[in-house]
DNA sequence: AACTATAAGACACTGAGTGCCACTGGAGAA
DNA sequence: TTCTCCAGTGGCACTCAGTGTCTTATAGTT
């Protein structure tokens, strides 16, 4: 098990250098295993694709994350839930800023390389729309909307995250990934609801009138909103 | 020149029925290029990659679109411009519904084709974040903004698509994206503009009080808005 | 120590994509 | 008409990504 991630570790450090000294085109397979000191078939057995070399484990991301999602309280703002989630995603950057810095160097100049990234980051979208639609309904008018917000939520952490990476990799990505998204989501956030004003609450009683089946969530953050 | 374009037709509609009939990986370009009754070299002098045989030319749609922006008056509101190429792009699918509607059924189930289109379709994004940046200023708060309107009009368009490819290609999807935009992005021009709500005008006479350089189209804007 | 599962090596094979050179048919100039 | 030019094409040959399959090594288990 630790061998297995040390093949991994290696591989991936033997693709990036190669990749940023002489081009990823320019690079082949069997370069990097032999950098690596394993067997071309290895690799493969490690990355499905050439590409897959520098990239952090996204598949493995993914399933984390769909897991996070699908575990979260009814209770909690599905908004709120998918912003975990987007940070959840970029912590697996700042983990390593390093590597992190030198794959944005590629992703910048390698075309095959970028659309490797988008591909990527297009299924973390997918799982947050259909996270929406299970949580906030799957009517017309939402679903569109849902995928509107999980795309705003998705261009937001690329936002912030390529910003960071262009600094070098200091200061804390996560805490200005939270600020980004919680001043986009608290403008996208009425126009979702479509309500443009929260309901005006008077004195100290609190009388919650709601349709039988709202979800709980809701119920839950309007009373916090009267609070 | 005739000729060039009856090989590339041939060429797509080759390579559609083939991937539909025996799937995208069993299909070789040898067999497309024989189906269409070229050599296999010619091909590849009509197509980068074996994914583009079945999708429009997004390139040249691309730089048109990228025309078009740049053609746009200053008077015409950002958001408008980048509506218009948005229709632009749809209307490429609209004009061969049965072609369509076949690509889309190979999307949803080849993988490769899936993140080729995706690919595709962050291009646009690209073009009109650059477009909204240049003239709607580049300053930090906006940047993300600009990226985040254009991500919203380019998941607005692919939802409006797909519902009128998986309804078989028929109806007018021309006036339900202009629809679907046009209630996407009124709900997100006042977020965009920082402004909740339209100033007050009263009687006959307009006064406009606005700063040196703010955009000619913002004043007409307004203006129109007091109208 | 014997057993088993899992990772890794070895090797052959298919097929995408490229470079290069030769050919052809048609448009335009002499 | 004849010559010239050239864009589009055909035909190889070649590299290399990615896969299937069988064999070997190693680590953990009993």
């Amino acid at each position: 098990m630790a061998v297995r991630r040390d093949v991994r570790r290696s591989l991936t450090a033997a693709a990036l250098d190669l990749f940023l000294a002489q081009g990823f085109d320019e690079t082949t397979v069997d370069q990097i295993a032999e950098a690596a000191g394993v067997a071309r078939r290895t690799f493969f057995r490690h990355f499905r694709v050439k590409e897959d070399a520098i990239f952090p484990d996204h598949d493995a991301v993914l399933r984390e994350i769909v897991g996070h999602l699908e575990a979260a309280s009814p209770l909690v703002p599905p908004l709120t839930a998918v912003t975990e989630a987007a940070l959840m995603v970029v912590d697996t950057y700042a983990t390593d800023p390093e590597t992190s810095v030198k794959r944005y160097e590629l992703t910048r100049r390698v075309p095959s390389l970028r659309e490797h990234e988008i591909g990527a980051t297009s299924r973390y979208q997918r799982a947050f729309t259909a996270f929406l639609n299970e949580r906030d309904g799957a009517d017309e008018p939402r679903r569109l909307r849902h995928e509107v917000i999980s795309a705003a939520v998705v261009t937001t952490h690329n936002h912030v995250l390529r910003a960071w990476l262009r600094g070098g990799g200091t200061g804390d990505v996560r805490a200005e990934l939270t600020e980004a998204l919680s001043g986009i989501l608290a403008g996208l956030q009425p126009w979702l609801d479509d309500r443009d004003r929260p309901r005006e609450v008077e004195d100290d009683v609190l009388i919650v009138v709601t349709r039988r089946g709202t979800p709980l969530w809701k119920i839950a953050q309007e009373i916090e909103a009267a609070g």
